[in-house]
DNA sequence: ATGGTAGGTACCCTA
């Protein structure tokens, strides 16, 4: 089973660089953030016209917005509330498994940015993204146990380690890599001991990306990245991970994203 | 130290 996860910033615009991703990688299932689409004028057609007839949706005008595509049918779907915001930032899906007797579960997540200044008393933006990964946090612990097996993939806005951006001593009162943004992350990790599928390939001592600001001339030749999206699983799902990819050459697309797609293979 | 770009929307917000 092939997993994509992307931030598309906008699914409208970027339809016809979704359509030529599918086709050149194939998933069979995509998790995306920022669509930035009411449910009504989401373009599910073209996408089920893409092989895609299963698709769960929870959109809002403008800003967020998540969305899991898939080829196979969803045992169950789910639409959460994080923060006490109905703010369109967290689905699951259940699929299907041979090699569990549960379904396997998916949960798309697109964590807030935060805003700016990295101080939860100035910036009601960063109290928020504090306060939705506390909660985020103690909900998987309290709803599941650590054998179940559990995707959380997505934008999660936070690149936990050294290297996971392009400079660790120039980033650390940025947010997004801040110690207490990072430090709530962890303990929501470890909490339910959630395995990060692409560390899991990749060294620490090697910089890893997915994410490079549209604000930089040329995103390849500053190379001023950071490790923003993520998949994780359960530990469970680890002996059946297979392989993984960052799929970089999309941010050299026309109309790129500013983030590029992330892939995992797991044997389900 | 500053401002740089992009998307959606409605003349400004969020990233």
């Amino acid at each position: 089973m092939r997993i994509l996860t992307w931030n598309i910033n906008s699914v409208r615009l970027r339809l016809p660089l979704l359509k030529k991703i599918a086709r050149d990688c194939s998933p069979d299932v995509i998790c995306l953030q920022e669509t930035k689409v009411t449910d009504e004028l989401f373009p599910a057609d073209d996408i089920i016209r893409m092989g895609y007839s299963h698709i769960h949706i929870n959109g809002m005008k403008s800003y967020n917005g998540v969305a899991i595509l898939s080829k196979t049918p969803f045992v169950r779907k789910a639409i959460h509330s994080r923060a006490g915001r109905d703010d369109c930032r967290h689905i699951a899906v259940q699929l299907k498994s041979r090699k569990f007797k549960t379904p396997v579960e998916v949960h798309n997540l697109y964590i807030p940015a935060g805003g700016d200044i990295p101080d939860p008393a100035q910036n009601d933006k960063f109290a928020h993204k504090l306060e939705f990964v506390e909660e985020l946090g103690s909900w998987f612990a309290s709803t599941y146990k650590p054998d179940y097996p559990l995707i959380a993939l997505g934008d999660f806005n936070i690149a936990p380690q050294e290297h996971d951006v392009w400079s660790h001593k120039q980033l650390v009162d940025v947010v997004s890599h801040t110690p207490i943004e990072i430090e709530k992350l962890t303990a929501m990790q470890d909490k339910l001991g959630w395995q990060d599928a692409i560390r899991h390939f990749v060294r620490p001592e090697d910089k890893c990306y997915t994410w490079w600001s549209y604000r930089n001339r040329d995103w390849k030749k500053s190379n001023r990245g950071r490790r923003l999206d993520h998949i994780w699983l359960t530990k469970p799902l680890l002996p059946h991970l297979q392989s993984h990819a960052i799929l970089a050459k999309y941010r050299d697309s026309e109309q790129p994203s500013d983030h590029v797609p992330v892939i995992v293979d797991v044997n389900l």
